[in-house]
RNA sequence: GCCGAAGUGGCGGAAUGGCAGACGCGCCGGAUUCAAAAUCCGGUUCCCCCUAAAGGAGUGAGGGUUCAAGUCCCUCCUUCGGCACCA
């Protein structure tokens, strides 16, 4: 590691080096701790002031890792702990505290790599981890500081499950009710049943599926992303756009397994417009709007065309279309292999003029019911990366023909895999001369194409137009109720939907991409599901009393790994036999049960961690209502209104951009729906920091190679001097450059423990928000970090004295100047403090510290403010200072109010302005700064170099902006 | 392919449409010192130039709007991130 640059002990016995900084900083923590300096108190708690507005500033869930941090980590935290000892010195009371989401597939692989029991690794982990979080300073409140394995807190996570699995969405209202009141419409026939039948004629049987098959959790035999190297199946947001786990990067493979699902779907429409409410960043915003990917459209029903001599008239195929207006270009129609009609649809009809069948494998000689089955087998053999990778067009003719319900028109009836059955109806209306893809099969297929849609003003060009313009040849005006001609695509629309609805035809609809969330994992280390299932195998929740669920303990937790996709299904927890059969008396005498086996999602404990913060340690509630209204709604005890912020700031990484959020806006709208809490959004303003990155190495074989120890031409570390262009090596060997986030997997993680020990965290803090702004990716240089060290000590140097450690600053008052400076620094620090511009509040205070270094002597008033504008930044030093250089009876500086700044101390006597001559700048003149725009102009015009500049030639025009500059046009 | 973000000195970066390069790193020079470290002071976009003054060019490329563009608009290039036959 580097030396720190130090003197000796002897000549400067009170310099602020690494091992005073190191001891100052251990004093404080321990001070801190010992006076619970950040422990804040709910409503009704002794210490509460409900005169302070709330301020909820959160992290997000850190997930404790067996190999400890690197810088990059911290980089978020860093800034939420500075924006909360802002917030505390302006007056608020701030909740701010960090816990740990601790189950989860990384924690139990670790476990299984060491060979130690996830719980004991993870409470390990969870230690190490405090302990370096403790020695960055942050003031997080220690007694909120929960932890997703604890079973007090996933004793509500299962409690929340129950809710879900015990609730319906009423579509009518918009919103989740209790499954109690589905029962009683249900009964009461308010609601119909999904067979029709009257609810005193089902079996018990069928009453139970009517109301399971609409609870928000529910249990279903889907094709699910099952990863036989993870052992588990996966959501869809888990699966990378190559078809692999987003952790570990194992292949992934569909099969169908009878899984829990969560109704997220239910809530698309309201996740999609809410997201307009929210303080969040645009292009995060429309990630979550692409996920969920609402479209507007229409289904349209097409009859089936009775082949000659059969009976069969009575069949329609549904598909949805985002294009009604171009249904007069409907020449053929297109079912996913997967579509459940396909087999009823085969028939005997030959192709009228266009190829029957283009995949491999395919003959002339096939019937349509051969080069079906033929076609499905072929379909099914491909995995998703292949259909990526080949997008050409496949599929056969089922022998049968369809009626375009708005012309007659007699179009045949293809199957083929580029209609996905997982969307919309899983079959379309195919219009090649306006839809690529239609237009590609068509060509394929030797199918005709038909324009009715031109661009407007403009002849519809050769080839497909998929995009909007005006309607063309539909049949003139007064032949057909779906005559659209003229109309522009939006206007064409609407008419076709309304033709179609008042023909009995279609009608308007909104599809989305979202699918429902599948919450079921195969893994040990997670929630157990507080579900029983009896000897008929029917599924039962189980009473809040006998919550938590406890995990069972397990010699051998690890999953079936597996190379095989079609290995059998076998959760760990299955195999503890005498947890997973039992007797319980749920209400009708003692019976045989036996347990659900998954486990929840890791996401689980995330999706609702912030609400524990509000309330730890309620035994009687996920946390209570009053601790729930002020720290969320902003209402405090008695008042009837709040802001209903939610959490106020939510600083994380733009990856959990679709899982994590999405989740958790869900879960947070079902316990709003639910009355559990009163805000409709749980984060209102959310910001991405970026990556801390850095340079990697690989060697001759494209390994990583350990970065710290690469080494340049002249034996000094590469780390040491990033600008050198090399050549590198490691022991010997030459080894290539790269750039890449900061992490284990590039081998060139950089530890705070090694940054602090050789500067002091405060020196950290300050290096990493000095790098650039927080949203921006940036990297890591070891050889800039001198720099705010030496700002620190600086800092020091200027109000200490480094022989005898007595304050240097006299009780003074500041000249003019320094008036002046301190206050544009606080007014500007101020500002950038309030945009999290954090990188411009260093560089202020840098200048600052810099006009006090040059005075003989610091006034007292000027080192207060600075000691106290550095104390969010750098609270250790700060504390240090304020201790020594104010004094005063405070156990510490965290409560002290943050300077004001005065806008009349901070104006200019003069001010320089420049005149420029066409645009360019060409001289400056120095006048008073409230000059109005004619004096400015008069007193340029005065100055003897500007009638030099523009002698003998002609005015046309002056521009003169008040306070900014003056332009001057000439002719 | 579609969507999003970003391109500014040797490096990290700064700049409500109004003096481009604040602040820091590095580098150069000076002071201090027996010497060094540390510290302090000064310089540091490029070109022209012994130097300075004075010029000129300059924010990925090319156009445009404007008295004035790093900033707004259009086209393109590069890098990074997301999605991927979504009807």
């Amino acid at each position: 590691m580097t030396d720190t640059p130090s003197s000796s002990p002897t000549e400067h016995p009170h310099r602020y080096t690494a091992a005073l900084a190191g001891l100052i900083e251990r004093e404080w923590q321990e001070r801190w701790e010992t006076f619970g300096t950040f422990r804040v108190p709910n409503p009704g708690e002794q210490g509460f002031d409900g005169t302070r507005p709330k301020k909820y500033i959160l992290d997000m869930f850190p997930y404790p890792s067996g190999v400890g941090l690197h810088v990059g980590h911290p980089l978020g935290y860093i800034a939420t702990d500075i924006c909360a000892r802002y917030l505390r010195m302006t007056g608020h009371n701030v909740l701010h505290a960090m816990g740990f989401d601790a189950f989860g597939l990384p924690a139990e692989q670790y476990a299984v790599q060491t060979n130690q029991h996830p719980r004991t690794t993870t409470y390990n982990n969870i230690a190490t981890m405090k302990s370096q979080l403790r020695r960055l300073g942050l003031g997080h409140d220690p007694r909120r500081g929960v932890a997703t394995t604890d079973p007090a807190f996933y004793k509500w996570t299962q409690w929340i499950f129950l809710q879900i699995y015990n609730s319906w969405y009423d579509a009518s209202v918009g919103k989740a009710r209790p499954i109690s009141e589905l029962r009683a419409a249900l009964q009461t026939g308010s609601i119909g049943t999904r067979s029709g039948r009257a609810w005193d004629e089902l079996t018990d049987a069928e009453r139970r599926e009517e109301v399971d098959s609409r609870r928000l959790a529910y249990l279903a035999e889907v094709p699910v992303n099952w990863c036989p190297m993870l052992g588990t199946v996966l959501a869809n947001e888990e699966v990378t756009a190559e078809g692999r786990s987003e952790r570990g990067n194992f292949p992934v493979y569909k099969r169908p397994l009878k899984q829990w699902m969560m109704r997220i779907t239910a809530y698309s429409d309201r996740l999609a417009a809410d997201l307009s409410t929210l303080d969040w960043p645009e292009p995060i915003k429309l990630l979550q709007r692409n996920w969920i990917g609402r479209s507007e459209g229409a289904d349209v029903e097409f009859s089936v065309h009775p082949p000659p001599g059969t009976r069969s008239g009575a069949l329609t195929i549904t598909v949805f279309t985002t294009r009604p207006d171009t249904l007069f270009g409907a020449t053929y129609m297109v079912l996913s292999p997967e579509h459940p009609l396909v087999d009823s649809l085969i028939g005997s009809e030959p192709p009228a003029g266009f190829r029957a069948g283009v995949f491999p494998g395919y003959q002339d000689r096939m019937t349509p019911a051969e080069a079906v089955a033929t076609y499905r087998a072929y379909a099914k053999s491909r995995t998703d990366d292949q259909r990526r990778e080949a997008k050409d067009k496949t599929g056969c003719f089922t022998g049968s023909y369809a009626v375009n319900p708005v012309n007659g028109h007699r179009i045949p009836v293809f199957i083929a895999d580029y209609v996905l059955m997982g969307y919309g109806t899983g079959a379309i209306m195919a219009v090649p001369g306006h839809d690529d893809r239609d237009h590609e099969f068509a060509a394929a297929f030797d199918l005709p194409v038909e324009k009715v849609v031109q661009p407007s003003g403009g002849e519809a060009p050769d080839g497909c137009f998929a995009e909007e313009g005006i309607a063309c040849n539909s049949p003139p005006v007064g032949e057909s109720p779906y005559t659209i001609n003229g109309l522009a695509t939006p206007e064409a629309k609407r008419h076709i939907i309304a033709a179609l609805e008042s023909a009995g035809a279609g009608r308007a609809r909104t599809t989305y991409k979202l699918r429902d969330w599948l919450f079921s994992r195969q893994r040990y280390w997670g929630e157990p599901f507080p579900i029983v299932f009896d000897e008929a195998g029917v599924a039962h929740d189980l009473p809040e009393s006998m919550l938590p669920v406890l995990l069972p303990e397990l010699k051998d937790f690890r999953p079936e790994s597996s190379e095989d996709p079609a290995a059998p299904v076998r959760t760990p927890l299955a195999r503890a036999s005498d947890w997973v059969n039992i007797e319980l008396d749920l209400g009708d005498g003692p019976r045989r049960f036996t347990r659900e086996t998954n486990t929840m999602p890791n996401w689980a404990g995330s999706c609702w961690y912030y609400l524990r913060y509000l309330d730890p340690e309620n035994d009687s509630a996920l946390c209570g209502t009053d601790a729930e209204r002020y720290w969320m709604a902003g209402r405090a005890p008695g008042a009837t209104t709040g802001d209903g912020r939610g959490v106020d700031l939510y600083v994380g990484g733009v990856e959990h951009a679709v899982l994590h959020l999405l989740y958790a806006r869900f879960w947070h709208k079902v316990l709003y729906d639910l009355g559990h809490v009163s805000t409709i959004e749980p984060f209102q303003r959310l910001f991405n920091q970026g990556y801390i990155q850095g340079y990697a190495f690989t060697d001759a074989r494209g390994a990583y190679v350990e970065a710290s120890e690469v080494l340049l031409p002249d034996g000094t570390r590469a780390v040491e001097n990033q600008d050198h262009p090399g050549p590198y090596s490691y022991n010997g060997r030459p080894v290539t450059r790269e750039y890449g986030k900061m992490g284990k997997s590039l081998k060139n993680a950089v530890s705070p423990d090694e940054i602090a020990s050789s500067y002091g965290c405060d020196t950290l803090r300050l290096y990493e928000m000095s790098m650039g702004p927080l949203e921006a990716s940036k990297p890591w240089n070891t050889r800039d970090i001198t720099g705010s060290f030496r700002f620190l000590q600086r800092v020091w140097r200027n109000l200490i004295d480094e022989q005898t450690g007595a304050s240097r600053v006299s009780d003074i008052a500041s000249s003019r100047e320094t008036s002046r400076v301190l206050h544009k620094t606080i007014l500007g620090v101020r500002r950038d403090m309030e945009s999290l511009g954090y990188n411009t509040v260093v560089s202020k205070l840098i200048e600052f510290n810099n006009h006090l270094g040059s005075l003989p002597s610091v006034p007292l008033e000027a080192a207060r403010a600075l000691i106290l504008m550095l104390a969010p930044l750098a609270p250790h030093i700060s504390e240090e200072l304020f201790r020594r250089v104010i004094g005063g009876s405070s156990s510490s500086l965290a409560f002290e109010p943050y300077p004001i700044g005065d806008p009349a101390l901070a104006a200019d006597d003069e001010i320089e302005i420049p005149v420029s001559i066409a645009g360019r700048p060409k001289h400056r003149i120095r006048v008073s700064p409230g000059l109005d725009a004619a004096a400015l102009e008069a007193a340029a015009m005065a100055d003897p170099k500007v009638r030099e500049l523009i002698e003998g030639k002609t005015l046309k025009k002056v521009i003169v902006v008040p306070g900014k500059m003056v332009n001057l046009v000439l002719a």
